[in-house]
DNA sequence: AGACCATTTCCTGGTT
DNA sequence: GAACCAGGAAATGGTC
């Protein structure tokens, strides 16, 4: 059977033991319509029932017939070059974890969370106290991130453009076939009001589909009232009713008494940190549980996860670096030590010395930046499927434009190659805009995170890829 | 060693 | 208010 690339992706995520791990509750009973929901929303469009003995079909399982014919490749052609042992031998396995109490791949809308910053500490505060130019940013400039930190009543129009985009590429829909500017003025609130028709009405092939995930997105999350006691969650399925959030009043600290740093934050902080709405905090089941209690806090498991699936690039040579940098970008941060918050901290302007960060520790000698240009860099990677459409993407790839999705993941890819760990999409987009008078790239007036590259650039980087 | 280039860092101010 | 954009200024690191 032949596989389309997002097809084949999604099995890869499914089938990769990580997500799985990180996404269910041990010792927690899942009702059936759950399990149910899981299986529409994810196995079923992906596995179509087979006559393969190995593959467990989902329709089987309900006791409906199989439908149609369509044999599952064998896993081996997915993991060519991985040690076996780290990868279910077969299909049936995978749902036989997903199918039993307590194995419980949360919705989809779960594994993008991952990207947000990950909470080791449950009892982690976020004062607000740090210097703007210090904190982290909440949504990591990712907007999935954005989006799957608010309940969809508090999306932006932007946020519901993004998760419209979103779920275009998790069912393998070409962007270029979807009616998406017809979500672009509305809103969360009024996405929700909306019935099937309505979806319908705005994306007559999708609607269905989307109504369905939009639906189970909602129906699958939780609304979790902040309480005294940090560590109790008591989730209430489909429960959206409101209740103000209680403040902090204190900055949690690591072992050392530094403050920890930002991306230690719980989900529920992140919440705090956003505008008035978000302080209501909506959690996928799962994830905030087990996060908290095991999740490891680098590097982030959905790009790892991603990283795992390719681990040699498909197209040029992104170096080794890139593959497996660290993405934890607050992480990286300084900690800032309550004494200096309230301090006015000028330093001269400029560019200040960052000589550490060039330092090979194994062999204690330097180590060279590798010398690439940026925007070389930014079209080779629009041009490697590892990182296109999940990091950036083209809008028009004849005319050079591209759009930035995971702003703040390119940005630390950017700063890997460049052995420079602070890197940001601030200053990567400084540098963005220098190419604007050399020529290199050109305004995409009214449209953020969208660039593009000028005739000349596109010219040079195609006479280079033609010259490998 | 020094010039030059390509960023990098920080900043102010504006827009969405 | 956050995120993003625009662009000035000054500094760094790599290359020649």
């Amino acid at each position: 059977m032949i596989i389309s690339a997002p097809q084949c992706v999604k099995i890869c995520d499914m089938l990769d033991p990580f997500p799985f791990e990180e996404t269910y509750i041990e010792g927690t009973d899942y009702t059936g319509q759950q399990q149910q929901n899981h299986f529409e929303n994810i196995v079923e469009p992906i596995f179509c029932s087979s006559s393969n003995n190995n593959t467990t079909d989902p329709a089987k399982m309900r006791g409906e017939s199989p439908d149609t014919a369509c044999k599952v490749p064998d896993s081996t052609d997915f993991y060519q070059g991985y040690p076996a042992q780290s990868y279910p031998t077969d299909y049936s396995e995978s749902h036989e974890r997903l199918t039993q109490p307590g194995n419980y791949d949360v919705p989809y809308c779960a594994k993008l969370m991952d990207s947000s910053p990950v909470c080791e500490d449950r009892n982690a505060s976020y004062d607000r106290q740090y210097p703007p130019n210090k904190r982290a940013k909440m949504s990591d400039s990712n907007e999935f991130a954005r989006w799957s930190n608010k309940h969809p009543e508090h999306w932006s129009s932007q946020e519901v453009l993004d998760w419209v985009f979103y779920a275009a590429e998790k069912n393998g829909i070409d962007c270029e076939h979807l009616y998406a500017e017809n979500f672009r003025n509305i809103a969360g609130i009024n996405l929700c009001k909306m019935g099937l028709e309505g979806f319908l009405r705005l994306e007559p092939t999708y609607g269905r589909l989307f109504y369905k995930m939009f639906r189970d997105l909602c129906d699958g999350l939780y609304y979790q009232q902040r309480s005294e006691n940090p560590g109790h969650l008591s989730p209430k399925a489909n429960d959206l009713s409101f209740s103000p959030a209680k403040p902090r009043e204190h900055i949690t600290m690591n072992s050392d008494s530094t403050p920890l740093a930002p991306s230690y934050y719980s989900v529920q902080d992140m919440g705090k940190m956003e505008s008035a709405p978000s302080q209501y905090m909506y959690e996928v089941p799962g994830m905030t549980q087990y996060k908290c209690q095991n999740m490891p806090p680098m590097p982030n498991p959905f790009q790892a996860a991603q990283l795992k699936h390719h681990p040699l690039p498909p197209y040029g040579h992104i170096p080794s670096q890139i593959m497996y940098s660290n993405f934890n970008m607050a992480r990286r941060l300084p900690y800032i030590h309550e004494e200096h918050i309230h301090q006015p901290i000028r330093r001269r302007p400029g560019r200040p010395r960052i000589k550490s960060q060039h330092h090979d520790e194994e062999n204690g000698r330097e180590k060279k930046a590798k010398n690439q240009h940026l925007w070389e860099f930014i079209y080779e990677i629009l041009m490697n499927p590892m990182y296109n459409p999940q990091f950036l993407r083209w809008e028009n790839q004849r005319e050079g434009v591209f759009r930035f999705v995971q702003s703040e993941a390119v940005a630390q890819l950017w700063g890997g190659l460049k052995n420079n760990e602070n890197m940001t999409y601030e200053k990567l987009s400084r540098a963005m805009r220098h190419y604007y008078k050399r020529g290199i790239l050109e305004r995409v007036e009214g449209r953020r995170l969208v660039y593009k590259f000028s005739r000349v650039a596109m010219e040079r980087v195609r006479e280079k890829r033609h010259s490998i």
